[in-house]
DNA sequence: AATGAATGAGAGTTCATTCAT
DNA sequence: GATGAATGAACTCTCATTCAT
């Protein structure tokens, strides 16, 4: 089904490698030529793909907020009843969050990299808050709260749990989703 | 009364323009030479102060600190009743990060730059925590929440709604502000 | 039959350049910049090939004492008896002494530039001592002496003599060899 | 006798500090900076004396080569027949170059940074021409030499003898200088 | 399409020198 | 005379980007 032609092999390579070295030592302090080289391609063949470092920088970003989106759009998530849908997306966040590691700050950075062309997150949050329109329309979601500011503010809810994470890490994760979950069901859920 | 040596005068024009340069181009795109000539001293004077240019930052990014400490400290802030001191603490936030503008943004950069020998915001989770527990003693907010838990959820919602703010900027601030005092309520304060 | 790529041929012209500065201003009042347009390639090109300025310096003196060890190691002066052989040793040195000009020089000053790594007119002294070893296996050289001593003697003495030579331009090469031969063999051939 | 004043105690310790700093670090990384801290006086201070950083080292260099000087003229030496004579000169010349240490190299530096105004080495083999004059017009050293080119041979010949001393740090000074003596003997005294 | 040697603009940093106090 | 904070020119080194092969 999904074709690999030798071209987007090399693709990949670079996007993953590309990613490893953003997230590990941020977008300035990412050197192309180490990228290249780890991805075992040419550097030459990275601009065959992209105009410019802020271009991978982009391709890179809008990788993982895909695979963010994804998380949250998986179907299964779509059939949970609220309020008890909290603690899932909750999860969900938070597991890609950890996965993605820094990447979740270099999000923070982009918009210095790349002032115009780029503002990251902007679809995360539009998934949350379809997801909590949804639980309005449901009628299990209180309808006083505006999706799109709810949607903010619980992303950066995840994100500071994830800073608190880094910042302590002999903070506990689940007890950190609990309280995520909780917090949002006093504040979202029809009493 | 207040003492202004030229030293200080020049020491407090430096910082000033740094933060002015690291908020508006971040810390790799912020050229020395540029802030000196905007404080009106040579680029050695800045040296005479600073080892580097990450010392610097680690300079503005603790006065930045100390200005979120300072403005959530005030005496008059510690006498207000829960959960009315909310919206009185939330407003404090919001304001000082609208006036650091960037910086709340660039807070979340400096690790990439220093890996080692700074982590930001700690000291303002510590002081949004100290109100928590605070509200928990007075018997006015649920006390079956870890204060440095609630503190860094908080301190990210926060983050959050200046984020959307500065992505969308025909947001509200006003109703941004109410809205994090009424989650923040539904979910600490004791019902 | 002698392959001359592209690269080879670049790294000749920024060693022959380099030599030239460092042997006309010395290693600090150097400029990579001027070596380069000098070599007619950029400054990249040089750090390509040298991790610093530094290693530039090294393969410089090692390139001079490559030159030295080469004329004191033509085969046709092994086959000279002793000694004689001591003007044409002299001679050989003399010659590569006043081609490399300042080199001689700047050979004493390196050991400020790189403390470590480098120990300048090691190599030369070591081929000067062979020399000196092959006379005393003959027989024809006074063997109650050291010939590693004897030899940082000898080429002392010659640095001795390039130094007059340039203090005082009008000195005569040609009296500065003859004594130089005479010295060495009144001092080290048999009577 | 000697009047001591406090500028010409400020000025003895500015010559003594900077003759340690550049015997230690060479030209270039000895810094003023450092040389007034550890003499107890202002960067100023120097500029009051010296013009610049190098007329400091001229004024350290030519202390230097009194030093040498004085060394080489003591009343006593003169009296010495030769060849005993060369034992002698040679030990008071080893002597003086182990106390300098580093600025025997030093002054092979000086002409890259002064390439006018000052030829080093000029005076001390000035008085060790003298040296041999005085031994050729006792008809006590062959006459067939001329005076300025031996003693820039023998000069050559004692820094060759440090220059393998500090290359070679278990190398035997007395060795050395009985060498030294032995082939200034054989090469000079009248047979 | 792929390569990687070459480019060169640009930045941080240093330190001799000055001069107001 | 003495001070030392301030200056700013100048250097080394880096690395995104290009382009001949």
């Amino acid at each position: 089904m999904s074709q690999t032609t030798p071209q987007s092999d090399k693709t990949d390579r670079i996007v993953e490698q590309a990613t490893r070295h953003f997230a590990e030592h941020g977008f300035e302090a990412t050197k192309l030529s180490e990228v290249a080289r780890d991805a075992g391609v040419a550097v030459g063949t990275i601009y065959l793909r992209y105009k410019s470092k802020n271009e991978l920088l982009i391709a890179v970003m809008e990788a993982v907020e895909t695979r963010f989106d994804t998380a949250l759009q998986s179907k299964h998530l779509w059939e949970i009843e609220w309020p008890e849908r909290f603690g899932h997306v909750m999860q969900a966040m938070f597991n890609q969050a950890a996965k993605e590691q820094n990447l979740v700050e270099l999000m923070a950075l982009v918009p210095f990299a790349l002032r115009d062309g780029y503002r990251s997150g902007t679809r995360l949050r539009q998934s949350i808050a379809a997801h909590i329109a949804d639980g309005q329309q449901r009628g299990q979601l209180r309808n006083d709260v505006d999706p799109a500011i709810a949607a903010s503010l619980a992303h950066g809810m995840v994100e500071g749990a994830m800073s608190e994470l880094m910042a302590n890490p002999q903070a506990d994760p689940t007890e950190m989703i609990e309280e995520l979950t909780v917090a949002a069901t006093r504040w979202l859920a029809v009493s």
